[in-house]
DNA sequence: CTTGTAGTTTAGAAAGATTCTCAGTAAGAC
DNA sequence: GTCTTACTGAGAATCTTTCTAAACTACAAG
């Protein structure tokens, strides 16, 4: 992820080292909030603006993605093409393999017919609903 | 949808009334805000919690929906499953109809592959991409 | 190594979006 | 018509994100 900053032109600073180790192999799709005090202990001086900053570099560079599921704006250090399920009850985020060939091509071609001429970037699916473990406890409560 | 309005019990006002005879067939996705500043010439009292408590109830009641895609939630009177395009450059909605049969199977196995025991409530797509008139703009210019 | 420059960081202000509080008001039931 | 309960209005409060201006520093060039 640091080399592909390099790549794109940005600086390496040590924010963004602390930033970036932060975020890499994180599954938990955190806020900018919680990356920020997840960072405080270690870099107290390190400003909001620089969690916004280095992130929306990181996106732009396309090395990660910034999820917007409503509330905060959630950051996703994988880059590959993957889906998202949002636990309507405890929130959890969890990613998912892109959908089949087949699927992605039948939604290219809803796109087409009502949307004509509009070239897709990016396919994003949200799954909202309740997780196995919220599920279990509501039943059993 | 005022009808629904009272099948859930909720009261019916003349606010409530009035937001959703603005938005109902409106297909361009309003904010809060804009809905706001189109209600207040006729309802110059109107609170902005008011605004935002309607769309809530609209919302919990299924007779809405809500779209998170960054920066301000945008109400939706299409409580029927359906799907987005949003254009980067120019930042229009666009409805679509629900991909095929065969697209939403595999969309779930890919669920249940990844999250197994996720219970899904609801599917939304987001198509980010350029609309057909920026992209000919793009071009041209 | 020294220097120049352009991109970064910081702290705080500012802007924008949404929710909350609470007193006053009105819808709908009886 | 009265009563209860839910709704509304106004503004404050909160939360998220962006902006500003000055100080700083990574990196390339000399």
């Amino acid at each position: 992820m640091l080399e592909g900053l390099k790549a794109t032109g940005l600086k390496r600073t040590a924010q963004r080292e602390a930033i970036v180790r932060e975020i890499a192999g994180d599954l938990t799709h955190p806020t900018a909030q919680e990356l920020y005090e997840r960072l405080r202990p270690s870099f107290p001086s390190m400003s909001f603006a620089t969690v916004y900053n280095t992130l929306g570099a990181l996106s732009a560079a396309g090395l990660s993605r910034t999820l917007h599921l409503g509330g905060a704006a959630r950051f996703d250090p994988n880059a590959a093409p993957h889906h998202h399920a949002v636990c309507d009850v405890c929130g959890a985020i969890t990613d998912l393999p892109t959908a089949s060939l087949e699927a992605d091509g039948a939604a290219r071609r809803a796109v087409e017919g009502a949307a004509p001429g509009f070239s897709v970037r990016e396919v994003e699916h949200v799954y909202r609903g309740t997780c196995a473990r919220c599920e279990r406890e509501a039943t059993a409560g």
